[in-house]
DNA sequence: CGAATCTTTGAAAGACGTCAACATTGGTGG
DNA sequence: CCACCAATGTTGACGTCTTTCAAAGATTCG
């Protein structure tokens, strides 16, 4: 595990994710300030940020990359709650709650990802209210998405799940100023499996159900969704 | 729907359910302060508080009595998403997200209820950063437990789930000040079975089973827990 | 008391997971 | 560059859990 430390670009103001970020609220003169307590990272893939049930001294904000977040449940078998991508900020809430990780974060690809400790962020925190409130709007958001969520699991059946989930990460692996053509979704049949709350026989069945009446198009691990309005005919359970 | 204002108690320090609120966090006169905008009526059970799809004008803090939240899904089936009890404030998530709401707020019981106007709201929202922390704290505890919740749908069949569910509405159904003996959890079947995501037919017999195994307690509608330690090793999947 | 609602039970069909075997892929060292 | 191994992906068969549909009991409330 070599975290290559790597302060390029200097400062966040320069982060071509800035305005994708919860830091997107803050002044020039903010950013900087801030951005003198960051480290940049280079993680290759597979590499855990932080583990379920630890304590971290600070937030990570990803600049490129993409990263899981998941809870080990019955066996052992992961549930992936949240793929993560460029913008997003990692470990606010369980600094927030003071409690320990509800999830493990572990990168999906090599990925370039900052670290910001605890104090200079939370102090952030505590005398900017703006920035804060930008935080807590961000979390009333998740809270949305997670309220959808739940309701999915409980009350719709793989295929609706699936075709739901392959919507979603289109947004999550759609390029940067992406106009059109492809988006190919870039996981393990048995991340997807994970994500979907199903075991990995039964997401590829499906998978090849899908493939088999032209709503996607697999070629080897890799996914692209052609019929985007059939899977959401698929996913409303209509 | 008649909706009867009272306004007593007059100011929300002399809530009973203060300490136990999100409100808890400010000053005798900043309470006394957002006291003067606040309105209290008396609901009746099964009235709506506001609809998913809605956008409403301000809060609502539970004085006394129970409210469910809930989707609605597939052919209309609720997805209960949480029972709130006294001390909970409902909607602002909506307020904040500046979105419609995802859920619809329904008493379970004849319930006292305060609403405070939006602008109120928001004004001592956006100058106290302090409430504004206290606000974030606890969205960022909820996201917490919905991650649980996503885990224990993805994973958990419905004998886990019930017991895990059984556990949690304990404490709802647990009497303010309650030292010892019976606690009964007053729910239809139907809205047992909405909150775990299965049939109510499913939810009724795995109720027979527990009651059977000398693990619960069933009179009428009302359960009670007679097991806790044999709840927590179902619901542990162990 | 009686209508409406809620709860319970049974039987049958369907969805999904598990297990086992086999195919394919990607990465590694020779 | 190739051969090989381990990891990942695929398929089929089978059993189990859960839902659905139907109908009968129990409760509640006006």
């Amino acid at each position: 595990m070599n975290l290559v430390p790597n302060n390029l670009p200097n400062s966040c103001i320069d982060c071509a994710e800035i305005s994708n970020s919860a830091f997107e609220i803050l002044s020039e003169n903010e950013i900087n300030e801030i951005s003198k307590y960051k480290t940049c990272f280079q993680f290759k893939k597979g590499q855990i940020l932080f583990d379920e049930g630890s304590m971290l001294n600070g937030v990570f904000c990803i600049n490129k990359g993409k990263v899981k977040l998941y809870k080990l449940g019955i066996d052992g078998k992961e549930q992936i709650i949240d793929i993560s991508k460029e913008g997003s900020l990692l470990g606010f809430r369980m600094l927030l709650a003071e409690v320990t990780s509800k999830v493990t974060a572990e990168t999906l690809e090599n990925s370039s990802i900052c670290f910001i400790p605890k104090t200079p962020f939370l102090k952030l925190l505590s005398t900017n209210i703006k920035f804060q409130g930008g935080l807590l709007k961000i979390a009333c958001q998740e809270l949305g998405i997670m309220t959808d969520s739940i309701t999915n699991f409980a009350q719709k059946p793989v295929r609706e799940r699936l075709a739901s989930i392959l919507l979603v990460l289109m947004g999550t692996y759609r390029p940067k100023n992406h106009i059109d053509g492809n988006i190919e979704i870039n996981l393990s049949r048995e991340d997807l499996a994970n994500i979907i709350g199903s075991a990995t026989e039964t997401t590829i069945r499906v998978l090849r159900e899908f493939n088999t009446q032209n709503l996607i198009k697999i070629r080897g691990r890799k996914i692209s969704i052609i019929d985007e309005k059939g899977l959401i005919s698929i996913a409303r359970n209509s």
